[in-house]
DNA sequence: CCGTCGAGTGATTGACCAGTCACTCACAAT
DNA sequence: ATTGTGAGTGACTGGTCAATCACTCGACGG
């Protein structure tokens, strides 16, 4: 986290609002098809300049994941401090209740998607590795899970990904709703 | 399937071949860093003849998911078949050694998780639901098992694409270990 | 021997994009 | 007032890629 609330001078303003608006169309588009000038328009600033804040299309890509990663283990953090005490199983139920609210919006589940598919670049697998490996111990240690719970916290945080990237719902079929079964659907109460 | 061993014209041929060699490059690069000629200089023809086998670049990529995916459902199909008319649970444990088994190679594996990224292309988003539920469908019918064990079984076998995307062992950390426990490591015994 | 039909290609086009560089402009300190 | 510094940009470059088209070549039937 860039510290933000310290005397901040403005190219580093312009930093955070560049990784705001990177996250926004990386998760639209994806690493690959998504030009620095898309994101240069939506932080309203020239494409050049962008270059200036970050030395290259992956640093930027990995600053935005970076990012999303704390989102994410910021939000877990706060469903555990939910449940209090209870059982582990309670308590990891309530980090994927927080976990359905924060991607709410799709923007930081994408982004995860395309993240995964990029990890060729050995960059971005390092700072999805980084970023899962946040993920993993904070729920292992908040919750007090076995190992095998915990795996399992991750594989239906995966299986939601897929449903959320296939917009699936028990209207699309009877096999839909075999898979969507109980998983909060993002965007939905 | 196309009608392999049945008369074949030449050009029925080279479509074939064609789609063998988009599995491999796309599962290489994934959709959009992927260039036709890639595709064409693997199967040893020009780039631009591709374009007469194919319409456009998004109906090879799908063509090549579809193939993907029926070789998803007839591995499955074997490993149910070898499992007899075991309990559920059993069968289903089968089905999950013969997915293994032919994602070895991880070609088939990365070629979903691009499949994944670039669904905001409809032609392809369609291509992956219409896979997902054969598979999805498959699972159920040939085992027998209840919802609740058919969305684990899909669950988990999202979670093994991001332990093979990642290349996650034991070795990575810890975490990764709590992850990877018990998943059959693509390309290894 | 000729025509034609399908396989296959070379060359090109038009668009797009990552990254660079020289430049302007506003402001602050001396 | 002058000078220095950092924010910010316009214009350009080199390269890549999807898609098209006119073309060649060989096989095969008449």
């Amino acid at each position: 986290m860039t510290k933000r609330g310290a005397t901040l001078s403005t190219s580093d303003a312009r930093r955070d609002a560049v990784v705001d608006a990177a996250i926004a169309e990386f998760a639209r588009g994806g690493y690959h098809s998504t030009p620095i000038s898309a994101v240069a328009a939506r932080a309203d600033i020239s494409p050049a300049y962008v270059f200036k804040l970050f030395p290259g299309k992956v640093s930027l890509f990995v600053a935005a994941l970076d990012r999303c990663y704390e989102l994410v283990a910021h939000a877990l953090s706060h469903g555990a401090a939910r449940a209090g005490d209870a059982d582990p199983e309670k308590i990891l139920y309530e980090m994927g209740g927080a976990y359905a609210d924060l991607i709410a919006d799709r923007n930081l589940l994408m982004l995860q998607v395309h993240a995964q598919s990029a990890a060729d670049t050995p960059e971005i697998a390092d700072a999805v590795r980084r970023g899962l490996a946040k993920v993993t111990e904070l729920a292992q240690a908040r919750s007090g899970a076995e190992a095998g719970q915990v795996q399992r916290f991750v594989a239906y945080g995966q299986l939601c990904h897929l449903i959320a990237t296939l917009d699936l719902d028990e209207h699309t079929g009877g096999w839909a709703a075999v898979l969507a079964a109980g998983i909060r659907h993002p965007g939905k109460p």
